[in-house]
DNA sequence: TTCGTACAATTTGAGTCCGAACAACATCCG
DNA sequence: CGGATGTTGTTCGGACTCAAATTGTACGAA
């Protein structure tokens, strides 16, 4: 396994490469093993519960807000699930046709659908979940319950700023230079 | 802005779905977090610095690695990035065609193929590394170097578990049962 | 009433991503 | 030498992804 031992490694490199910048250290070994660990903890989910289930992270994500919240706008799914609106709309398909999921249009706001779960997907995340719960202590099983609270509310800050300042920092540094489309994507009209 | 007033209120909904089952509190807290932090971070460093040269966050990990490590074969290039063969000869690919990266046979070994950046790759990761290491910065900014620190070894054994101990654990819990392929990719044979 | 503005979800386009199947090569053993 | 076995990178199918454009609905002002 190459990781961890290549990180400490990888930095003196990147830091020789250079030649006398300062590399924030810290810094970057720590979004580094964000990333590291949000694969592997992915990867091991998605192999060990979820493929049983044919479901993706994704797909389960979507179905576990939708069971926690109850029946919800999508705008509110898409947010807390940590997906955009438009890549909701072709999951929620996906888990309609596998009759897990369904949706419904708001009784007084035409605009707004309204998702939940049918009794199919109710029974499936009351099997599921305990499972996924499970693994998810597995991975965290070289931490104390202290330990996990102490990295949880770390990242808990990492989030906060990004959340609270991201925007004003983008726009700091572009400095008004537009945004620079993508370059996939629909193309702009003209 | 869900985020984190939610966790906690969600993990009170989803104990009262289960009706008595414990839930493992702290290890569902973190991985959580590992995800969202994960995201927010990655969508942060690609608005800001990956945007204006056209990569995206895999792209950019892919030369960062050749970059670091020097030319190098390409299962180690897809370890260390973290992606799987199939996606890193796309991904290399695309910067072969940009002018970034190069490929070129293994002198002994015809299975082998060496990728290196080109002098305008080089240049590019040096203009660039310096912007993406001064945003990691950034998004770490509410933690002390000191907490970084700790934060960094509580997600390396995250990690290390689940490259250790993973591999068996899948085995252990299917215990003998195929690993049941994905319902998307290739279909088997016949 | 008829605009115009403001949202909502969906469609669309370009592209990423995984993992199974595959083809090409390497290496061991008889 | 010849085949079995194992490894490597590539191809392929389906699901996911984003953001811009689009479509549909709501609601206030003229």
């Amino acid at each position: 396994m190459p990781g961890q031992r290549s990180i400490a490694e990888a930095e003196k490199l990147a830091e020789a490469k250079l030649g006398g910048i300062p590399l924030r250290r810290e810094q970057m070994a720590v979004v580094a093993n964000i990333y590291r660990a949000a694969s592997a903890v992915r990867q091991h989910l998605e192999n060990s519960v979820l493929r049983g289930a044919d479901l993706t992270w994704t797909a389960f994500v979507v179905l576990w807000v939708v069971w926690v919240w109850g029946e919800s706008e999508t705008r509110h799914v898409a947010e807390e699930a940590g997906i955009s609106k438009g890549t909701l709309t072709g999951v929620a398909r996906t888990l309609e046709g596998r009759g897990l999921l369904r949706r419904a249009g708001h009784p007084s706001d035409g605009r707004l659908v309204l998702l939940s779960l049918t009794e199919e997907g109710e029974e499936l995340m009351r099997r599921l979940f305990p499972a996924f719960n499970e693994e998810e202590a597995f991975v965290a099983g070289r931490l104390s319950d202290e330990e996990c609270r102490s990295v949880a509310e770390g990242l808990r800050r990492v989030v906060r700023q990004v959340e609270e300042e991201g925007e004003e920092r983008r726009v700091t540094l572009l400095d008004g230079a537009e945004p620079a489309p993508r370059r996939s994507g629909r193309r702009a009209k003209a």
